[in-house]
DNA sequence: GTCTATATAGCGATAGAC
DNA sequence: GTCTATCGCTATATAGAC
């Protein structure tokens, strides 16, 4: 399971073989295929994975005393930090089919909801309380924190050299919530 | 070139065969290739186009009289109308045989560097016009910018069929340079 | 330049022995 | 549950005629 969850990150599911993935777990490639019927469910149980790992986050986050734009914020950092840890399988969303069969995946999509419903109470709660534009429809704020997931920036910025894996995050979280532009009152 | 832009946004790099690219056109697969001698260069060959059709609109965008955070907003604006449209091949932040082709292509390095250098200019006085938040390294605005080119939200928010596309544009910019927080003083 | 036909290889998936 | 061996298909790429 964590070798999909790497291959997945590395490549994405259309250049992750199953030949790989068995070559790395150290088992023959039939094996593997008693364990799951299809690459799509293999990657399918990946994802699952990583939706669990969230729900207890959220847990745990959820325990946290805070401001919900501070649990906001803490969620945006650890799903960084997933994806940079290279743990976190890319979502597909071109058309694929990944894609298809994610759809009819019942526990995939019921964690995306379980999660979703979760993001989406603190969102609200920021909103009205002030913290988060209020002018934006909540499934944009839930649509860009699922978007630091699959965020390209972040692996240029660890490329550059310039930037420890905490900064570079740092960075990301700030332009995320602060924006590109200056702000005339922090 | 129009076709291998339209399949390559909207199923990648992987999943874009060459049959669909020389049946979307009408020709046989075998023309296609003396034409172009790898699928690698086919798709780098749309690449280096959006690449001149960005630097062309550069060209534009610098002959409008406005200030490099409006310069910078426009060029934003211009790349989601552009993905939107379905005619932005996806970058391959991945690993993949594309990137490693990409990498030795002269053609599309030069334009990068050059689109990147112009964007340099507009975001480093944007800075010293305190505009842009001069405390963010210029490359993490840069490869912001760039991002908005692959931003997944985009097609989400469409798909959720509550927002035009132009208003679907004005949201993301909107979080790009504003953020999700609310802004005391706007 | 365009075509038909084919070479070659890799991939997802399965058969069947142990 | 694991293995070796293989099937069947599809993909990139090429040969060679017109």
């Amino acid at each position: 399971m964590a070798s999909v969850n790497r291959l997945l990150a590395e490549k994405g599911f259309e250049a992750m073989t199953v030949d790989e993935v068995a070559a790395d777990v150290g088992i023959a490639k039939a094996s593997l295929y008693k364990h799951f019927p299809s690459k799509e469910e293999l990657a399918a149980a990946a994802m699952v994975r990583v939706l669990d790992r969230a729900l207890a986050f959220l847990d745990q986050e959820a325990a946290r005393e805070a401001s919900p734009i501070d649990h906001l914020k803490a969620v945006a950092r650890w799903t960084m930090q997933v994806q940079l840890a290279g743990e976190m399988p890319s979502l597909p969303s071109q058309n694929s089919t990944l894609r298809a069969a994610l759809l009819k995946h019942r526990g995939y999509l019921d964690r995306v909801m379980t999660v979703s419903d979760r993001l989406g109470a603190w969102i609200t709660g920021a909103q009205a309380a002030g913290q988060i534009d209020a002018r934006l429809p909540p499934e944009a704020v839930l649509y860009t924190l699922y978007a630091r997931a699959c965020d390209p920036v972040l692996a240029f910025l660890r490329a550059g050299g310039n930037l420890t894996d905490e900064q570079v995050i740092d960075v990301q979280l700030s332009t995320c919530f602060d924006g590109l532009a200056a702000r005339r009152v922090t």
